[in-house]
DNA sequence: TTGGCTGCAAAAGTTTTGCATAGCG
DNA sequence: CGCTATGCAAAACTTTTGCAGCCAA
């Protein structure tokens, strides 16, 4: 198997799959970088944005003034923390059911997916007091 | 009460407050603009950044790359048209507080707001058949 | 005069795109 | 050869910033 063609596409989107930090653009290239040093930072966005519209990978949200990415396209909640700007998983806090049928009565046309996600300070910066900001 | 001084940031917060279009800095700009010809882009930008800091105004998501506004700072939840862009507010669906308490104790830190978002094609476009694409 | 608000233009930061090249079938 | 993936650099787009001017107190 010396698809060396797709080793770029198929690096980005595994160390997607794998991450549990929910990078950026320039964080998956940062990362990438050090394995394979032609990477190029276009390549990268190209590649997220196909992956994307495949619904192999989604869109958290847009921390900070860049978009971060999850690997994990399953529903589950999230957790930005307002000073280091870190996105965790909240895998046990589900939006109910119920709440999702009544958004399709309301809104009409077609749910396709929710995303929730709360705002605060993570434990982490929480214990390193205000010196993160 | 010739203020003319604060007018242009009174417009702004004016407009965000009264306007249910959860509207982006260019569409503020350009809504603005007819009754202020010589309103700045820039203006927009730094007022509603600076309202955000102040929690006057709070920042839905970011939609299509542009950052959408709320006036109504409370906490609400949101359906985002995936083909239109436009965001509708969907004010009886609400986050039961006992997921908040989870967060909390999962989180840890300190949870400051929660934003649940749906997404989907809204009633129009979905009438409209996939001509807004 | 001082201080805050603004316009304008330049700058910064993120994301996209055009073009040429290289690898695979 | 045709097709896709990629690097590089330029471009596009959103947002921020520097600076000078203006207005009110």
């Amino acid at each position: 198997m010396t698809q060396k063609h797709f080793r770029k596409r198929d690096a980005i989107l595994s160390y997607l799959q794998q991450s549990k930090a929910h990078p950026s653009a320039e964080t998956v290239f940062g990362e990438l970088k050090g394995e394979i040093p032609d990477l190029s930072l276009a390549t990268v966005y190209r590649n997220l944005r196909l992956f994307k519209e495949q619904g192999l990978i989604m869109s958290v949200a847009t921390v900070d003034g860049v978009e971060r990415f999850d690997g994990n396209t399953e529903t589950h909640t999230h957790f930005i923390c307002n000073h280091c700007h870190s996105v965790l998983d909240l895998m046990d806090i589900e939006v109910p059911e119920s709440l999702k049928a009544q958004v399709l009565a309301i809104a009409g046309g077609q749910v396709d997916g929710c995303q929730l996600c709360f705002t605060g300070k993570c434990r982490e910066c929480q214990n390193k007091g205000s010196e993160s900001a």
